[in-house]
DNA sequence: ATTGTTGTATTATCTGATTGATACAATAGT
DNA sequence: ACTATTGTATCAATCAGATAATACAACAAT
């Protein structure tokens, strides 16, 4: 995982976000075992709290869960991960859909640009 | 202006966007002349401080210029208010497809979530 | 010349996020 | 039983952003 963080909002915001991409995408299959708070903060570059806070947030979405001692595994909850997948989606529709009308561009003219752009 | 600032990001950040926002869009004029600081900060419920650190920034950015004691005024340079536009709109457009990108959906069924949605 | 309004600068304080260091608790594996 | 690894908790220190309270400088308007 690359994990590209910066220093514009909350570390453990862009964290949470990027496992739940990874969630969501299946890049971290349902049912797959964590690697250790330790593991994540080192591969991260940042303090094992700062990771574990960003996991005791999935974990109260319920998109993961503890087992004392073996890990932290990703929940096998395919309904609640499609439904989070497609609540995130809207949500970043939306949400662009607003800040382009702020720039003044109107449905169509957002389409357009984003059909002539390159693909990611 | 109903500025809607939240914590997710700092402020003068935020508010820096909403005015470029502005600026691009026609809300404010070229040549046209801002409210004072302590006026803006009031109307944004933000300290003077923090509306100044945004305007320095805007002005950095040759969107608008100080006038000693009169006040401060958008640019005239329409060519630059508008590369401007075109620059940022490009930038959430490329930012908008990576993240959808990244929750697994495609060009296409970006596009269509995009046509689907209700208009802003 | 005086006054009021403008932008600007300074200093201290507060809060939240992050780091760092460490300790404890539970249990799987041996 | 022992050991290593797991998650979890705690405390202090640091840092950036925001607030608060002023003070100063420039100049337009009167």
């Amino acid at each position: 995982m690359s994990w590209n963080l910066n220093s514009d909002r909350p570390i453990f915001i862009q964290i949470v976000e990027h496992l739940q991409s990874d969630i969501v995408s299946g890049v971290l299959s349902p049912g797959a075992r964590l690697p250790s708070v330790r593991e994540l903060a080192a591969e991260a570059s940042v303090n094992p709290n700062t990771m574990q806070r960003a996991l005791s947030e999935l974990e109260r979405m319920g998109l993961m869960h503890t087992e004392r001692t073996s890990g932290r595994f990703i929940t096998q909850d395919a309904d609640k991960i499609d439904r989070l997948r497609q609540d995130i989606a809207a949500s970043r529709v939306r949400s662009f859909m607003l800040s382009m009308h702020g720039l003044g561009f109107t449905k169509e003219e957002t389409l357009r640009l984003l059909s002539e752009s390159n693909d990611a």
